[in-house]
RNA sequence: CAAGCGGGCUGGACAGCCGCGUGGGAACGCCGAAAGGCCACCCAUGAGGAAAGUCCGGGCUCCGCAGGGCAGGGAUAACGGGUAACACCCGCCGGGGGCGACCUUAGGAAAAGUGCAACAGAGAUAUACCGCCGGACGCCUCGGCGUCCGGUAAGGGUGGAAAGGCGAGGUAAGAGCUCACCCGACGGCUGGGAACAGUCCGUCGCUGUAAACUCUAUCCCGGAGCAACACCGUGGAGGGACACACAGGCCGGCCCGGCCGUCCCGGGGAGGUGGCUUGAGCCUGUCGGCAACGGCAGGUCGAGAUAGAUGGCUGUCUUCAAGGACAGAACCCGGCUUACAGGCCCGCUUGCACA
RNA sequence: GCAGAAGUACCCAAGUGGCUAUAAGGGGCUCCCCUGCUAAGGGAGUAGGCGGGUAAAACCGUGCGGGGGUUCGAAUCCCCCCUUCUGCG
């Protein structure tokens, strides 16, 4: 991910999950917000509920791909964090990557067609 | 061939494109006055047999601590060995199960003491309810019946357990009361390194429970845990030194205006660096040992992350199935326990068939 | 990473070796009293897991998170798992 740094700090995701825009499936949620820094923070969070740590790995793993192969999509400057729901357990990639997607359309982070 | 028993191995492979962590190299690229740093790119490498549960045993680190004994607490429990150590492993003995290969076993002491044993039953650590037998008295239809006194643990029924079992003798009826055989305990003898076995001899016949208290033997003994611990450490709080003003610094090209003491010390919150992977290591051969394991020789280095690296797409092969076993290192080892699709190999047992 | 605690009817729970847990007792549900009507309060009664069985009962088996073991006998004692919750940093 070339233009996009990971996002750590709890204060961080606790201010997006209070303030930030969000959009839910089955399957994901997705919060985001504006930032000044000219680039984009990504944040994953697969919890507990999810399953074992090898059901978690791998549900964090197809996230962080399916946002590195769309990343030129996504407008910059932005603050987004990604949840993971009960379902995308079991769910395969293309399934996530789709619900990403909408997702992130709903939220209006993606860039429109003209737009390069 | 069928059914079964035990042990071991494996836990998909290969290729292409995009992408990630770590280590090394790195320009004719970038930053820098330089020293040097960064980096496209290249090379190497990158989860498990349980990485899991955290149930035991250690290493390592810090804090506490003069030495020894008793008391107290905890763990273990046939015996012999292995090991750094263990509650683990190997061998062996005893008990239980299986036709067998084999499996299983918290397996010291109940005869040091205390406690507990509901219900049932006459009676639960000592008993006479029914019965059996004897005697006295009474009744009598002369078969017996009743009351009282006494003997008796063979029979009945209850129970998890009823005073070793069974047969014969014996007796009024009975009883290890006596005898033979069997069972068990203790002592002697023989074999064995020991647990133990043999049953030749003697003595005895005792309920169960110690995963109730307890006793015996052996071992252990402070606390925390890599988020330990060590080092660096912007800011903020504290202390010291120097300044005390018409000075000085910052914002600004300058004026006006606005803001502000300066430097040092120390312990340290966020953050960073080390700890961090070479170790009771792994592989091969050989020797000793029934084995666990050990000795020797040679070879070899196989993750080190820090919101946490193995993913996505495609093709081929093995496969009923690869979209489908269980499952992710977090300081490191030795075990145990639990989860686990499929496949492969070795040894053995029983039955059937054939030679 | 480490250290603990709990699990019993629908819910809260008592029971810590013994007769069948009448599954104690609450809450619950039904009826009555109280009130103009409610709430609150008081009194009486009642069913109560799962499987079988019955017209309905009676009755039988099983059941205290699950599985083993010790014991004549286990919700209770021991071992191994599962789930939930809490604490430390």
């Amino acid at each position: 991910m070339k233009q996009t740094v990971s996002l750590k700090l709890n204060r961080e995701f606790r201010r997006l999950y209070q303030k930030g825009k969000s959009a839910v499936d089955p399957f994901l949620a997705v919060y985001c917000r504006k930032n000044r820094l000219g680039f984009s923070r990504l944040g994953l969070t697969v919890g507990t509920k999810v399953g074992h740590a090898v059901v978690r790995n791998r549900v964090r793993r197809r996230l962080r791909e399916s946002y590195r192969v769309h990343e030129d999509r996504f407008r910059p400057g932005y603050d987004i964090v990604v949840v993971a729901r009960g379902r995308a357990a079991g769910a395969r990639y293309a399934q996530l990557e789709r619900s990403l997607l909408r997702l992130a359309g709903k939220l209006d982070l993606l860039k429109g067609e003209g737009e390069g």
